[in-house]
DNA sequence: CGAAAAGTTGAACTGAATCAATGCCGGTGG
DNA sequence: CCACCGGCATTGATTCAGTTCAACTTTTCG
């Protein structure tokens, strides 16, 4: 079964050797732990049962106590909160392959809210099944533990942004997060990576006015260093657009990775 | 063994019903847990051996890959960073009680640098230490599980301050959440919060300049709001404080926290 | 095709930064 | 004990990055 199991995954690699999985959570686990059949096969089963979403739809309130866990297969999610002057703030991105709030036997009442941003694939893996997931597969343990620094680096990566960058540096800081996150997940294709966001969106994230943003993205462009074309996003000069965010990839992959290769 | 232990506790108790214990780490996880007397007795020891540190030195610097986890008994450390526009970025204060990186196991090299704000006594716990304690002890392991929680929801509340409040918000926010996390240690007496910061410091944690801050402050006690002396806060009208920055206790204790006196 | 959502533009405004000088206080050494 | 020094706090004047408001255009999508 092993030998037959390998061959198949061989095979698979030979007609298509970029496509290991289609599921981004395998994909996205995978750059930080070895997976075997089995671990696949439990990830593959947990993603079942995914489901459409529409836009602007809250998948967990504000307050409430989930009782499973969100995996984004498709789209764009977001954590965000209102504050009262009514403006709204993202406060973290859930893209394909994330799977939000692992640490749910722990977690009491929500202190903001998850909804999506675009249209979205979703599935619900129920607390019980998460558990089983964790405690059967070490490796997905390790895995998930090992994204969870991701997630927390990203978080301390956007405090800093929001506390000491400019507009500019801040909208392509964020680009260029994306951007590895989506390669992560193999979703970039030759240098277009899906941004199904509104000017809102991004505003709202960035501690902007949309206006702001707009003007910030017209002028990427028309310095060449962007295109934004059907909610979708190519970086032209990537070197140049780095040095200017001070982006460095390595805060994402927060871990001792083994593969030297996931470290640019 | 058992029976002389909680005597000896009780009688403590009726001497200074206040003082179950003078570390922080302890105060701070029983707000979580119930610990025995071998969970505390582990807790003493990993605190022994503590040593002072003068104002602004680094106890971990950008890029290294830790060994041991530090664990604040005494003052305000912070993790932060340098941007190349040469401004700093304080990502998170470490106050007594604070145990930064228990993760340490799966924890590559920072993305940040951990420092000292003020004069601080600091305990190192070495790596070793740090898995058995989390091994031998599943209500120490939990409580740190419990208080990572709250860190990552202090985290997320950096980022609604940082994105969407205005400068005054911030500052008054960032008061509440000090008084309530030093309440938690047990260090505020009669409604003074030790502030061992400057207005530099302030600046650097709410992303404005020195000026601005000093400006708030000036209008917040022209206002009767607050008091500053030596190195303490007091706010004076707590409910008003708490009202104009929109705060509330309640992502602190983010967790099932059992006891309800917690949840204010 | 028509309505709603998203993007674009200009003008006026403002919160906060910057720059630069001054005052204050606590520690240190003579 | 006093004089000096360095870090911190305070003040005023000026500038600027980003907001707000409001109108208008374009795109999307049922």
């Amino acid at each position: 079964m092993r030998a037959l199991h390998s061959i198949t995954a061989s095979a698979i690699r030979l007609t298509d050797p970029e496509l290991t999985s289609r599921n981004p959570l395998i994909r996205k686990l995978e750059r930080f732990v070895h997976l075997t059949e089995e671990d696949r096969a439990a990830l593959e089963s947990v993603s079942a049962q995914a489901r459409a979403v529409d836009p602007h739809i809250d998948l967990i309130r504000e307050g409430a106590v989930p009782e499973d866990a969100v995996l984004v297969l498709e789209g764009f999610a977001c954590r965000y909160t209102h504050c009262q002057n009514g403006s709204r703030q993202i406060i973290a991105y859930l893209l394909p392959g994330d799977l939000c709030d692992v640490d749910l036997a722990d977690l009491g009442s929500m202190d903001h809210a998850v909804g999506t941003l675009s249209r979205c694939i979703i599935a619900r893996v129920p607390r019980e099944a998460l558990v089983s997931l964790i405690a059967q597969h070490p490796n997905i343990a390790r895995a998930l533990r090992l994204s969870k620094l991701a997630e927390e680096a990203t978080a301390r990566a956007w405090i800093v942004g929001l506390g000491c960058r400019s507009a500019q540096e801040r909208v392509t800081h964020l680009f260029c997060e994306l951007l590895v996150r989506m390669e992560a997940v193999g979703l970039v294709r030759e240098g277009w990576c899906p941004l199904p966001l509104t000017q809102v969106d991004l505003a709202d994230t960035l501690g902007l006015s949309n206006v702001h943003v707009n003007r910030l993205l017209q002028d990427l462009r028309r310095r060449g260093l962007i295109l934004l074309r059907g909610r979708s996003l190519k970086l032209l000069d990537l070197e140049g657009i780095r040095a200017m965010a001070e982006f460095s990839p390595r805060y994402l992959h927060a871990a001792s990775c083994d593969s030297g290769e996931l470290l640019l």
